[in-house]
DNA sequence: TGAGTTTGTGCCGCAACTAAACAAACTGCG
DNA sequence: CGCAGTTTGTTTAGTTGCGGCACAAACTCA
């Protein structure tokens, strides 16, 4: 009628101007001084000198103009860039088997501030999501900081674009639970500034280690992690999450790694998930496996404790072998350039780092990919930092157009 | 001295201006109109047509001002725009167990000419390379066409960055050959414009069922296929050719898909590799294989035409079921929306494509997952239009620049 | 024939950048 | 101390790719 829409297109869809890929570097520590974005971003000075300042008037970074102390080199020392430290924050939360989490995260990863205990999961999703968020707004309210959105880690593969959690094993949720909705709405409620998004722990934690961990720089990152039952696996692509045409990517759990081994729900034998998370490693050095919620620390306490006893370290080493022929398929598909391993598998390559690179190299078809450095995880609460990079990532592709 | 260099950028390391992207899009067919082109692109009217406009001056396109003739809707009928026809094309190149292949490849994936026969491959890359170029040379000079690049395309692993073949398995070269530096060395020497590329024949193929064939409009697009001995993979994620941090990825070959198989020389056993190519068929339908460089047309026409001998049958069906078990642990890891297979493979699927897609849909965890389209490949020498995709690459992501 | 709809094009202007010249801050050497 | 040499920050003046119109063109439908 008005014939008003015909020629507006929003013009978003790529991210113009190099103010999203400055804070990106900025936000994951590439670009610790203006002269290194300049380089960084491939731009002139001129470009470099006025990003920084619309970077650093939006509030998300300081520019310290004082005259740089540690200089090293030649010339006029650059101004330090770093991010700010009362700039906005992302809202994060996490649900486990041992109950939640939330947090406020501001850019490079730095949580500002945690909500303090956890309380037993309950069977309702929406109540249990009502609570991280409630607490998360309590966060926000205590100090004062703004919000540009929130973001949810579930120890479930998180289906899209419906956003549903599929068979989450560990929490006492329906399957196919529409966690997204739940979550987006609870938000919403709340009153919280910003969009609501929610995906795969693992996935979330890959993320951040690579932004933030053991995974800076790789250009394939592969992850793969316990919890207390089942394996998941992550993979970070030129800095992007990559989780499949409908986010059910990397479900490496039931990969074969023991044609002889203990069945699996999923019908096969020797899965991946029944051969190398806590309650194997349990079983395997014959101890009485704790309660379900303490599977993960129980094994990693007896793995770190008790090493020197040959039945954990048998049980150590067959699992070490299992991992390995594991991660050799995955390296053998998806040859990444670096693995950063959480949970228990973390501990097992603490406990034996040589020996799980020479299965990996072994089983692994070209040397070369067998030499992929296999590194431990080494953010503290990476899946909880993951959750804050999806609430921060429109920040990171548009600052401008996100912060309006 | 001169301090010259100092801020000189080339700036060119995104691609800028929307010349590439509409390029791709007419090159892939998505683009069929200026109208269409408008709307794709997220440009407005005015922009899409300086764009076709010098798309057409660059020699690179057609746009029809003809008055359209099948309209269909109402409103004014858009220009029409497709590949121009005297256009510049890209030189590939193959090599096979066979012997090898040239042609010339314009936008749209078309091959303009191929060389006529093809001899047997002699033990030296450099031979065997020097008369593919010169075979190519002869093409440019016959029909006059300018020429943009070279790709080849080898039935090996290339590893990057050295551009070298490893495992070169079906022909007689040595592992590691410098596939890339000898191919790049002959196409200069033989006076041929543009730059040299080289990749794996499976991950070009892929490519081209990407955008000409079988794959397009996939998101992940996951090609599996036989040659005449072994099983190669490849995936396609955005339009890009995922080919691992060191060009490894996909080494499907061996996956173990028959717990208590053949061996295989990786040392395992019941490899994807040995169960389901050519060899291995011929082999469980108790049939004498021929000579190694005819095994796939051997199997193939035996599939084909003897479908009722019940030795076939048992055979088809047990290769069916051990590459269904192949696919469903590929989608586990990958999550494609899409599979297409060439080679035996592909006569297996059109053999009894319910069974395969009911043993994938079976054995992969998440029902949606499993319902994945599995398609035959459709295009005739995908390899070699996927060699000059490599060479057209550079064109499609900037035209001005790659055409000076 | 005229209203409605969709597409092509010319013109203006903006936003994001480059290029170039200059100023500033540091090191090192005589 | 002073001065060359080096690197970084800033200012100014273009350049360019594209959006936002306004209008013309080509077709359908009533």
């Amino acid at each position: 009628m008005n014939g008003k829409a015909t020629t507006t297109r929003t013009k978003l869809e790529r991210g113009r101007s190099a103010l999203g890929p400055a804070l990106e570097l900025v936000h994951t520590g590439r670009a610790p001084t203006r002269a290194v974005l300049t380089s960084e971003l491939g731009v002139t000075r001129a470009t470099a000198g006025a990003v920084a300042a619309e970077l650093e008037a939006l509030g998300l970074i300081r520019v310290d103009s004082s005259p740089g102390s540690a200089a090293g080199s030649q010339g006029r020392p650059s101004h330090r860039l770093a991010v700010s430290g009362t700039g906005p924050v992302a809202l994060a939360a996490q649900v486990h088997a041992d109950g939640f989490r939330a947090a406020l995260v501001g850019l490079g990863g730095r949580i500002v501030a945690t909500a303090p205990g956890c309380v037993a999961v309950m069977a309702d999703p929406a109540q249990v999501l009502g609570e991280v968020v409630a607490a998360g707004a309590q966060l926000l309210r205590d100090t004062g900081l703004r919000c540009v959105g929130a973001g949810l880690a579930v120890p479930s593969a998180v289906a899209e674009p419906e956003g549903t959690a599929l068979n989450p094993l560990h929490i006492a949720w329906p399957a196919g639970a529409p966690v997204r909705e739940i979550f987006a709405e609870c938000v919403r409620e709340t009153g919280i500034t910003g969009p609501a998004f929610t995906g795969n722990d693992v996935n979330l934690a890959a993320l951040a280690e690579h932004r933030h961990g053991a995974g800076r720089g790789a250009q394939h990152l592969l992850c793969v992690a316990t919890g207390h039952r089942g394996v998941g696996g992550a993979l970070v692509l030129d800095g992007r999450l990559h989780s499949g045409s409908s986010g059910l990517a990397l479900e490496v759990g039931h990969l074969t790694v023991n044609a002889d081994g203990r069945p699996c729900h999923c019908g096969g034998r020797g899965c991946l998930d029944v051969e190398t998370d806590p309650l194997a490693f349990l079983t395997t050095a014959r101890r009485e496996p704790g309660p379900e919620e303490s599977l993960l620390k129980q094994a990693g306490d007896l793995l770190r404790t008790e090493y020197d006893d040959a039945a954990v370290r048998n049980a150590a080493e067959e699992l070490i072998d299992r991992l390995g022929l594991g991660l050799a398929g995955l390296v053998n598909i998806l040859n990444p350039d670096r693995i950063v391993l959480g949970g228990l598998h973390r501990d097992l390559l603490d406990a034996d780092p040589e020996r799980l690179r020479a299965v990996v190299a072994d089983r692994s078809l070209w040397g070369r990919s067998g030499s992929v450095p296999i590194l431990p995880c080494t953010l503290a609460h990476n899946s909880l930092v993951g959750a804050a990079e999806l609430a921060w990532q429109p920040v990171l592709d548009d600052p401008l157009a996100a912060l309006t």
